[in-house]
DNA sequence: ATCCTTTTTAACGGAATTTTAACGCAGAGG
DNA sequence: CCTCTGCGTTAAAATTCCGTTAAAAAGGAT
């Protein structure tokens, strides 16, 4: 199982090691900055789920890193220092840290903070950001796995459920038969195509039971298929 | 300015008034728990923003207050505890405390932890927290861990009510398998669903005894499991 | 140590899903 | 007009998945 991506922001090269072996020994991905300015850009570009933070760093004030983030991203952020002043630790909390530990640390703990940090975060993102999916009157909750047309639930085998949510995100796009199976099925097997008509028949049959309802599925011949975009 | 309310669980009185006092000075709502039933009563009916926490208690170990609470509720915990040891702070953190302060602390820190904590719980404002749940005939009092169809109070196991929460707390959505057996056992070992799978005989016979009685839990074949609202 | 409850494991019949095979249809091109 | 190709549809075979039961193992309390 894949965990999550983490910044480590660190300019002390053995420290830098310490964590990321763990990092590694855990399982989760990871990317290493040694400057704030570094740091903030990956952050940007990378989106880390997590940003473990040493304060002292050469070219920018640690605090202003994490102000500088805060202007735009509310990822976790778990500041690594070696001051335990009092002053330090309110300082960062109160400039949007989550939590401050202190070298020496114990990296047991560190992992513990780490995944109780990611706990929260996870439900951040699947309470306040609804990832549904509307299409005319076609709609697709992608977090509880439920599909309606209209008031009418419909339910979907497992690998009709899968080709629907590629369909539907791509929405608008031609998606070609080699592209849809390997999405699928992992594999390029060419025999496969045979079933993907199966399953494309019985996906459209479910989602217009009734002649009244506006067909989305279109073929291309000798392409593949694409979900339209249905009319107002 | 009138600041959140704050759940102290404490039951030593020197502390405990260490604690309320700055609160008062922050201008923070406060009530004070000195057991663990007391503070599990007391979160069902004051439904605090926040909560210190002592593990140190003298009716129940603190790691299940943090359990119970758990069940039903995801406000902030922040543990105070006079144990420093990595393997306490770790079992606190993996199973659902927040933050972890040892003794002796520093108020000042401890102020700014509880702002930082409360600053990230604003964002998730949605959480229904609840203590009571309703579904249908379906009574749970997660606070007291009651189950009831009807009249009829329903005895389940451990595993089964954890089981019954995790379903309830996510009415209509459809849990997959993976994530119902990370939640319950912690680990992801494949095996495991062959038990999940008597677990939901048991539990289903348990809450449907009758044949009359509406059949909550829909099965998803290949995906998981999903609790359904009754129809009025 | 013993009993009781809870949890896990094993086995099997049946249901749901996936794959395979066969057939009809429509358009392209000779 | 015929054939060839790609597609949609249906039905049946093969496979996987699920629910249930019973018994064994583990855990707790007296």
């Amino acid at each position: 199982m894949k965990e999550s991506r983490i910044l480590i922001v660190e300019d002390d090269r053995s420290i830098m090691n310490l964590i990321s072996t763990t990092l590694k020994l855990n399982q989760y991905e990871y990317v290493c900055a040694s400057g704030g300015k570094e740091a903030v850009s990956q952050c940007a570009s990378y989106a880390p789920a997590l940003i473990l933070l040493d304060l002292g760093l050469p070219d920018m004030d640690g605090i202003d890193v994490i102000r500088t983030v805060r202007t735009w991203s509310q990822v976790p952020i778990i500041v690594i220092s070696a001051r335990g002043e009092d002053s330090d630790k309110i300082e960062a909390l109160d400039n949007g840290a989550d939590d401050y530990l202190t070298k020496p640390f114990s990296v047991d703990e560190m992992m513990a903070r780490i995944r109780a940090a990611l706990r929260r975060s996870i439900q951040l993102a699947s309470g306040s950001s609804e990832s549904v999916y509307r299409n005319g009157d076609l709609f697709i909750d992608y977090a509880a796995s439920i599909v309606k047309r209209g008031e009418r639930e419909i339910h979907l085998t497992p690998i009709e459920y899968k080709l629907l949510c590629l369909l539907s995100r791509n929405t608008g796009k031609v998606l070609t038969h080699s592209y849809i199976i390997q999405h699928i099925w992992g594999s390029t097997m060419e025999t496969d195509i045979v079933s993907l008509r199966v399953y494309m028949t019985s996906l459209r049959r479910k989602l217009s039971q009734d002649e009244s309802e506006e067909a989305l599925i279109r073929t291309h011949v000798g392409i593949g298929y694409q979900m339209v975009r249905a009319e107002e």
